[in-house]
RNA sequence: GGACCGGUAGCUCAGCUGGAUAGAGCAGCUGCCUUCUAAGCAGCAGGCCAUUGGUUCGAAUCCAAUCCGGUUCACCA
């Protein structure tokens, strides 16, 4: 149990005693004791006076004085400041768990909990490569997993491939088009870019074949248009013409997207993707065999980057298999009542007893929509592993689609409806907006992972440290660094902010960033290599009653607070809570380390004051390293040995 | 228009289940490498916590209203 718990419960214990007052645990307000203070933790007592009848201050030394009565091998003293105690813990207390904690590589984590989650990321187009937005899912998605697991849940890591529909077709055809039978061993460039290419080129011939179209529209030529499309591109131009309109630039803005669009399917291009969908719909074995091809191309480029970011999955699924589920679902609500027929067959939901729309699942030709298979997805995903909380990490505007989702699961009684969480997270920006392929201002994921290395390596080769290191290894460094620095800078925001990343400054690899964090856990492996020690198990030398200097105290403190830290993590569904609670411990380590009083330093390791001394720092050094390398493994990032 | 999310230092962000004088990093300015790794340390400077009102011993934190920014409300996925 942590200290923050035990304290709590003395509380409890306390009050009861000296007020009769039963009190719960969680009304126990404690904090870390402010710097100037003497004490590690603080209750808050001013709650206390309503049931004490007594001043903040006398209620507070009341408490105090039971504490140390009744419980002396947790609290060696107390001050009372106004309404609050300060809480001294005794050093045995911290030395008894740096002994027994320091080289425990699991310190902190919690026993197995018996329950089952699954973490759904990543998720994938096989149309195009994977840009600076998908690294933040894929982070996300690993670190939530990983933050689980240390938590006692048993993780299921799944990843669901958007491998089917019209976008894939716009690649597939593009490329029949104009890629003369190019493929990625004859190119020489990876499969995802490749296959990204041609989605970009059938947007650009798109764009091209559109262009006529909106200006004969614009000067009042409809003859692309015929029946009720004609009568919605006509009313869309009147209202463009309207005076009013064209001063209202938003308003005009949106009329011309929806022109633009209703042209872009007019094309003779986007015809045939669209018959191209149909195809393979009906299974057309020459449309299948490419469609099988390309994505395999696609599959070989993301294996790559999936492999290089240190990324995996125990279950893949993909769309083409699952998107005609859900049919089922909808059957079983229609007996159930709770689903209902229009008169052109289609099948809705009514949800605005819940504030809400009414929702189609099914078209009025039987096909389902994208939230008919997410159902069926929810229903197969529960039918093979019975977890009992399924997260989706889906950028967050698809919130409302998910509340829904979880709504209609509700209503027609799935019992996978209960365990659906949405790990919304916001999206990655640039300084002008958002990224859009279609304008090709995409991060690509690959580039800027490539940059992140180059950058690494530059900043070693500056350093000189390292000019033992044969070429493999450095590059296995470089990789560590890189890959560290882009996964903290993406992981350090809470999830649920959007961020901007601005492709002009190059990402920091000082202060509060992966490197730092690196280095210190380097800095401690060079000191422990330096001390000569290799079996740790003989430090035990110091008594549990040794005094403690403030430097050290405050690096244990820290250390102890690991086990909440990652409770609170899990709670709050935020890995960002690991990576500022693992700087916040590399600067103290880094204090810790660097304090000098007269060119000496206060907390040599190697040449400690004395033996007792020597060993305690080696084992406080040790446990730091540990817990530091267990908060970026938390996050996918590695630390090295030396750097 | 409805719903949801955000607004804290020049910039990027912590803090938000109410607690002491609101914290980091970057950028700016000072110092510190013959001593365990300077990707570091110590310090200076920088704030009407969007605004207004309320709740209370106490509000950046809770409530209400307002303002600003974003997302969303498809027979697209």
């Amino acid at each position: 149990m942590s200290v923050v718990q035990t304290i709590r419960s003395a509380a409890v214990t306390a009050i009861k005693s000296l007020y009769s007052q039963e009190v719960s645990l969680s009304d126990i307000a404690i904090n870390v004791t402010k710097p100037e203070f003497e004490g590690e933790y603080t209750i808050v007592v001013f709650p206390f006076t309503k049931f004490s009848r007594q001043k903040p201050e006398e209620t507070g030394n009341n408490l105090g004085n039971y504490l140390l009565t009744h419980f002396p091998e947790l609290i060696s003293g107390f001050n009372v400041v106004k309404g609050f105690l300060n809480l001294s813990i005794s050093n045995a207390y911290w030395t008894g768990f740096l002994q027994t904690q320091f080289n425990n590589p699991h310190s902190g984590r919690k026993p197995a909990n018996g329950k089952k989650v699954m973490v759904e990321y990543s998720s994938p187009n096989t149309n195009k490569p994977l840009h600076l937005g998908h690294l933040r899912n894929n982070f996300l998605g690993y670190s939530i997993a990983e933050i689980l697991k240390a938590n006692g849940y048993e993780v299921i890591k799944a990843n669901l491939v958007n491998d089917r529909g019209i976008h894939i077709c716009k690649s597939m055809l593009a490329w029949q088009l104009f890629a003369h039978g190019d493929t990625p061993a004859s190119t020489g460039i990876k499969g995802d870019h490749l296959v990204g290419d041609y989605y970009v080129k059938f947007e650009t011939q798109l764009k091209e074949q559109a262009e006529p179209i909106i200006a004969r529209v614009l000067e009042n030529d409809l003859r692309d248009f015929e029946g009720t499309e004609r009568e919605k591109v006509e009313k869309l131009a009147a209202l463009l013409h309207k005076p009013e309109i064209q001063q209202d630039k938003e308003k005009s803005g949106k009329i011309t997207d929806e022109i633009k669009e209703l042209a872009r399917n007019k094309t003779e291009i986007m015809q045939q993707a669209k018959i191209m969908l149909q195809q393979w719909e009906a299974g057309n074995p020459e449309v299948r065999t490419l469609w099988a091809t390309m994505n395999g191309w696609v599959y070989e480029g993301f294996e790559t980057t999936y492999k290089r970011l240190g990324i995996d999955f125990d279950k893949m699924y993909y769309e083409s298999q699952t998107y005609l589920l859900g049919k089922d679902l909808v059957e079983d609500g229609l007996r159930k009542g709770v689903l209902f027929r229009k008169e052109d067959n289609s099948v809705w939901i009514d949800l605005t007893a819940d504030g809400l729309d009414q929702k189609l699942l099914l078209r009025g030709d039987g096909t389902s929509v994208y939230m008919t298979q997410d159902l069926g997805t929810a229903r197969l995903k529960y039918d093979d592993y019975h977890m009992d909380q399924s997260i989706y990490v889906v950028a967050d505007e698809q919130n409302y689609h998910f509340k829904v989702l979880q709504l209609i699961l509700q209503k027609l009684e799935e019992p996978a409806a209960a365990g659906i969480y949405h790990l919304s997270y916001g999206m990655v920006e640039l300084p002008h907006g958002r990224m859009k392929s279609r304008e090709g201002t995409v991060v690509d994921a690959d580039d800027m992972i490539d940059e992140m290395v180059n950058t690494a390596a530059q900043h070693t080769k500056e350093s000189g440290k390292l000019r033992d290191f044969s070429e493999d290894e450095l590059q296995r460094l470089y990789e560590m660094i890189g890959l560290g620095a882009m996964k903290f800078f993406l992981l350090r925001v809470d999830p649920k902010k959007k961020m901007i990343f601005n492709p002009e400054e190059s990402i920091d690899f000082h202060g509060f960033t992966g490197p730092f964090i690196q280095y210190a856990h380097a800095r401690i492996k060079s000191i422990l290599r330096e001390s000569g020690v290799t079996d740790t198990s003989h430090l035990d030398t110091y008594r549990h009653n040794d005094s403690l200097l403030p430097m050290e105290k405050a690096l244990i403190v820290l250390n102890e607070q690991f086990g909440e830290v990652l409770q609170d993590a899990e709670k709050e569904m935020s890995p960002s809570i690991i990576a500022n609670y693992a700087f916040h411990l590399a600067q103290q380590f880094n204090s810790f380390y660097a304090e000098k009083v007269n060119g000496v330093y206060t907390y040599s390791i190697v040449n400690a004051e004395s033996e007792e001394k020597r060993n305690l720092r080696l084992q406080l050094i040790t446990l730091t390293a540990n817990t530091i390398a267990q908060c970026m493994k938390l996050l996918g990032i590695d630390v090295p040995e030396r750097m």
